[in-house]
DNA sequence: TGTATCGTACGAAAGTTATCCTACCTTTAG
DNA sequence: CTAAAGGTAGGATAACTTTCGTACGATACA
């Protein structure tokens, strides 16, 4: 399988969000969405997932007026990329370095580092 | 103190990478190690270099011919920066959810597991 | 000493991203 | 039936990023 999509920008990233959490939705319902954050006009967010459409990022059906459009690919799989691309770039692929970097550099909760640890135990049953 | 430095480009995070690695260094120098992995002209690695300078991401010495470019944050503070941006921006905050994804998704070695959970033990023993 | 080499400075140009204006079509309500 | 509201399409524009050509000063060395 093709394992590089073409990375999202911050604009798409922000639509792509929308879709994930509320699933495939008109322009008009990501835009309101949108900006309940900061101001965009309609037509950007139009354009964009028109955009997004072309590139292969979001698929859409057309055989309502009002389009629905949908993202490509699920969430865990772009988002996994995501990481991938950033741990790969940041800390030569070491996960254990990017954990130290998230622990030492945020107070992170008590009960996030329980789930964590509880996590791990898991993973290290499978092997 | 300030908290936001403005995100870096790609091109300027490789820069960076180099930088941080090395110590403070030349263009020339830089150059080469970034030509090591594609090709870039001088002059642009010179442009860019600059352009940091004038955003306050490096500062330099140029008591000698061959100005000599620094880093003006230090590389934990700008990867911690942005490893925050990134779970803020993809996982809300949550350092576990960001875990569970590093984790499930990718082969992790079971040093790296291993280093990880002794990491984990050692914060648990602060609190 | 003069020429090749290596450095900086500056501006132009190209590529990418993000935003929005305008045009025009469809639906709906009076 | 007609006007208002709401939809899509497409181009223009602006900002940002990246790249590099050109000019010119300093250094090295034959």
């Amino acid at each position: 399988m093709a394992n590089n999509i073409p990375e999202p920008t911050k604009a798409e990233l922000e639509i792509l969000q929308v879709l994930w959490e509320f699933g495939p939705s008109t322009v008009r319902f990501v835009n309101d969405k949108l900006n309940e954050q900061r101001e965009v006009n309609y037509t950007s967010t139009l354009k964009q997932m028109q955009i997004m459409a072309e590139k292969g990022i979001l698929k859409r059906d057309e055989s309502q007026m009002k389009h629905i459009y949908i993202p490509v690919e699920a969430e865990q799989k772009t988002k996994g990329q995501l990481l991938d691309r950033f741990v790969n770039t940041l800390y030569k692929g070491s996960a254990s370095q990017l954990m130290m970097q998230l622990l030492g550099n945020k107070k992170t909760s008590k009960d996030e580092l329980d789930e964590i640890k509880k996590m791990l135990d898991q993973l290290a049953d499978k092997k």
